[in-house]
DNA sequence: TTGAAAGCGATACCAG
DNA sequence: CTGGTATCGCTTTCAA
């Protein structure tokens, strides 16, 4: 028999506290909503009634009787890498389902490392256009100032992927970095079987993500495999044909390369190379985010591990951020943790 | 500028149905909720109508009309191990948040590796104590005529953590645990840098995620592993004591013992030992559930992976097929999905 | 077999 | 400043 003796038998209403404090639906919605003209005796009169009765409103009735409607923006970079389209098709999922749920969410592709782009997008928007909006984008001072304006607007501003600290948005969705790079350098130095050079493929100096895996990387290969050596990165810029062009005079400088971190995105070019290319077959490849075709790459044996971090919960964390944040809603943290997802072939979904 | 030129106008509503349909409100809910007592020819015709207005009903609307509360029970076994704890830990805080959402959450605690205690607390059951149980318990042919009676008496069910596949349980809430068991595999088998022996340790004969676990390692092992031999496995019962006692003679039976999985539960058994007791220091150690024992030993670097599943998402994603299915609503698979984590030092929280 | 009308819990407009 | 009342989208008596 279930122990369910601890139940309140009814939750208070608005209904409730008007009785008990005396006063008209109105007045204590007024009070609720913190809204002007009410004497301050009244309003005292109903917060006591509001406490005594451990009073917690019903937000599905209020945004039913106010017809609310959330309206969230996404702001996500041109790059037409599958990590980002993997976002896009998860924002576009939600959006579906969202709609029953009165939220509608929008999405507005930006020029990559251009923040003079997301800087216009984010001025020219209203409160009345987005009630919160999520943004996936470089850290400049252009637009961390331009964050700090649409919060001064009343939206409210998540951070997505790639952290905007000095902006003081709301929230940042998306995993440590600096964790991430430190897993990456982890696997790599336990799956690599010898001594030998190590391969980093960064993306923008722009982007903060990639920096901070960087760094996490380097710090772990120096503290814990000496054995291993980081030869210098090369800066694919996001570009697969750029990588794999770049590609061939590094493996043929470095005969002892026994391992290859892709920090960024343009995995394609890492894969067709090395589908192409006579290679050791020890080789050790870390990549990050699973895609379908990193999956394949993992599947194949061509990539060994990869870093991750799930596109549907950063969206939907996202947007329950932005709608918490809305309506000064608690925030449940242990929900919102975006984890650092390490697949093999044995884990991938 | 956003691009939301396609949001409809406005949502129909049954007001709209009613109109179209020639029909009062009253009906239109006879028939969205298939109550009886009206003509075919009006069923049609107003289920023509909900079809060409596209009707979505507004569940919280709903439910705060019909003052629903969704009544759910998890049975978990009294097994005190922080795997058990930390989900129980969940499911209070969860338990906090839902009455805020028309939902109930109650617990009860069964003999671990009864099957009776089970099907006595599941037909006790009548659908006004509860809308929907997630039951985590063995697989026996009790439990799972247990089962399918209270699905029977018109109660959701979920498995929680292992399955119950014969029992035809709503859902199956948890991780592919032979996937989980290959992962631990393949960690076990790059991580270890030469000839040995593995050792296994496994819980119940009972517990078919034990089993399955089990299953996968050695598939991966044999496949994969040639240099690698697992011996025999000792069957723990997830008794930290009983483990500690037994692994000395082990250890000493097979000097060149360099792995060990630990796939079930017990951990803090193993942990002592390996505290207190010289051993190889290469000695690769992989377990399951990240917990705040497991975590401190991976820290220290007795544990060299842990494969796990939030127990969050467990209990959450339970709240919400349960509800799901109690409302014959529609369930985003994608977001159910619980994955199996890979912990190292490196990525854990 | 069908419809009218009264709520559910909260908001908002209009008077007073 | 404060109160009455219609309304949100849906369900549920109670009559007809």
């Amino acid at each position: 028999m279930p122990d369910d003796a601890h139940h309140a038998t009814q939750k208070p209403t608005v209904n409730d506290i008007a009785r008990v404090a005396g006063v008209s639906l109105a007045t204590v919605d007024r009070v609720l909503n913190a809204r002007p003209g009410v004497r301050r005796v009244t309003i005292d009169k109903v917060n006591e009634a509001i406490a005594e009765l451990g009073y917690i409103r019903d937000t599905a009735a209020a945004n039913l009787a106010r017809r609310r409607v959330y309206k969230l923006l996404f702001i996500l970079p041109t790059t037409g890498n599958e990590f980002v389209a993997a976002l896009q098709a998860d924002i576009v999922a939600q959006s579906a389902k969202q709609i029953h749920n009165r939220t509608t969410l929008d999405m507005v592709s930006v020029a990559p490392f251009d923040p003079q782009a997301i800087v216009q997008v984010l001025d020219n928007l209203s409160p009345a256009d987005a009630d919160g909006v999520a943004v996936f984008g470089p850290e400049t001072p252009s637009v961390r100032d331009a964050v700090k304006r649409t919060r001064a607007k009343g939206i409210a501003v998540v951070a997505l992927v790639s952290d905007l600290p000095s902006s003081d948005r709301d929230h940042f969705v998306g995993i440590d970095n600096i964790a991430a790079g430190r897993t990456a350098a982890q696997l790599m130095g336990r799956f690599v079987r010898e001594q030998g050079r190590i391969l980093v493929i960064t993306g923008s100096r722009l982007a903060r993500d990639h920096l901070e895996r960087r760094k996490g990387f380097d710090a772990v290969m120096t503290e814990s495999f000496p054995g291993l050596d980081v030869v210098a990165s090369i800066e694919g810029r996001d570009d697969p044909d750029l990588i794999q062009s770049m590609l061939p005079d590094i493996f043929d400088a470095y005969p002892d390369l026994c391992g290859v971190y892709s920090s960024a995105a343009g995995n394609p070019g890492l894969i067709r190379y090395l589908e192409n290319t006579a290679r050791r077959k020890d080789l050790v490849v870390v990549a990050h985010e699973l895609t379908p075709g990193s999956r394949a790459a993992l599947q194949s044996g061509i990539f060994d591990a990869i870093i991750s971090q799930d596109t549907g919960h950063l969206v939907r964390s996202a947007i329950r951020l932005l709608k918490a944040t809305a309506d000064g809603a608690p925030i449940d943290h242990t929900q919102e943790r975006i984890r650092i997802d390490i697949y093999l072939q044995e884990n991938a979904p």
